[in-house]
DNA sequence: GGGAAAAGTTGAACTAGTTCAAAAAAGAAA
DNA sequence: TTTCTTTTTTGAACTAGTTCAACTTTTCCC
């Protein structure tokens, strides 16, 4: 019994220390950061499950959070004028997630966040993160790096958006997110591109036939 | 004569005040900053003419500057597949200009910087930006909060550019940049709006008719 | 395992936006 | 002012992508 007690103890110990260790390579991929900050750093984060079909956040509230996804898939959209889902893009595993517009300036979102997937996040507040930028010099940077990072893809996604056909955007798509395509339904991938799933239908047919 | 040189002095020394104080009211949009720190900030920046269709930047140069716009217009584009010229965004007076992407990754840019009028700025290279960071801890803050509203900004226009049809975009934007649009030709708006200048033509007509 | 719901396919008719070409208007240069 | 260049307008033919509707396939869930 004390075994089988020290067995569940020892496994969510190392569930924790996992959760972690994805958040700390991801901070580690933009400087690096010492174990004293890492742990001071990790402190106002709690943890979060939203099993599949749940919100994280929807339009019309304030985004008090900002996530960084350790288990799952999410997709944050919007709904246009004739009330049509847009998605904005999507997050797996790694992925950092928000409402940037919402959550930095406290006005209503836009935005729903939803999981596609039985996921897991691990979320900060706003005041909590306030508190970080005083108490850690460098998450000052981090942030700065990060926000510069998310700024120069949505940059070369603007580009492509302009620029492209359906048929080289979906491609690009598959080719730079291989992982992601295989979790989502055409329906999601159509909405991303910004075109109607059909159309996509026929795309994929007419590349099918190319090889 | 000494009235003369003294006149000319004067003038010269109320000029640079002005684009500094340009400058530092952009800066105070975003956080207060003291005199101190502002005379420190303004130090490693340095002032540049470009004459109207001069280029500060050339596609397949790395771009070594990030630039406080103090007079005129410019544009930032790049060159298609089709090679047809792609509009991302145009910078006037109180804008900043620069490819973050090449500038922080110090890899060659895809995108042009081309002046439209007259215009001056004022640059800072990359490693006198890191030197600020270094020595006025403000400045992580102040360019962490000027990425985040850039972010803002472009998530909100690829928001638009998905979601709306090519007379809303338009519409939308006379709306935003009253003052731009006075400044540019058709052909430049339309190929920022991402549709051909014979379209805007034609619905700019069927506008005019409806008011 | 079976039934309902959601996702994917296909074709036909349509629409938003493009391309090309030619003419008119406006700007810039000299 | 005249000339040359660039911008803007217009129409006709075209194409990429949409919408609608009917059908098939897959997934979900009890």
């Amino acid at each position: 019994m004390y075994l089988f007690a020290e067995l569940l103890l020892i496994s969510i110990l190392s569930y924790l220390r996992n959760m972690f260790e994805l958040l700390r390579k991801n901070i580690e991929k933009h400087l690096s950061i010492s174990d004293a900050d890492f742990e001071q750093f990790t402190k106002p984060f709690y943890h979060r499950k939203i099993a599949k079909k749940q919100f994280l956040l929807r339009a019309g509230q304030i985004c008090k959070f900002e996530g960084f996804v350790i288990k799952g898939c999410l997709r944050v959209y919007y709904l246009d004028e004739q009330g049509q889902e847009r998605i904005l893009y999507f997050a797996i595993e790694d992925w950092w997630i928000t409402d940037i517009d919402s959550f930095t300036n406290n006005t209503p979102s836009i935005l729903n966040i939803e999981a596609l997937e039985d996921s897991e996040v691990l979320l900060i507040t706003q005041p909590y993160k306030e508190a970080l930028y005083e108490q850690i010099p460098m998450v000052e940077k981090l942030f700065r790096i990060m926000t510069q990072k998310t700024h120069v893809a949505l940059q070369r996604r603007m580009i492509s958006a302009l620029g492209k056909t359906a048929d080289e955007r979906y491609i690009e798509f598959i080719e730079k997110y291989p992982q992601l395509e295989q979790r989502l339904t055409q329906l999601q991938v159509a909405s991303y591109l910004g075109i109607s799933h059909e159309f996509l239908s026929k795309i994929r047919k007419k590349l099918s036939k190319l090889r």
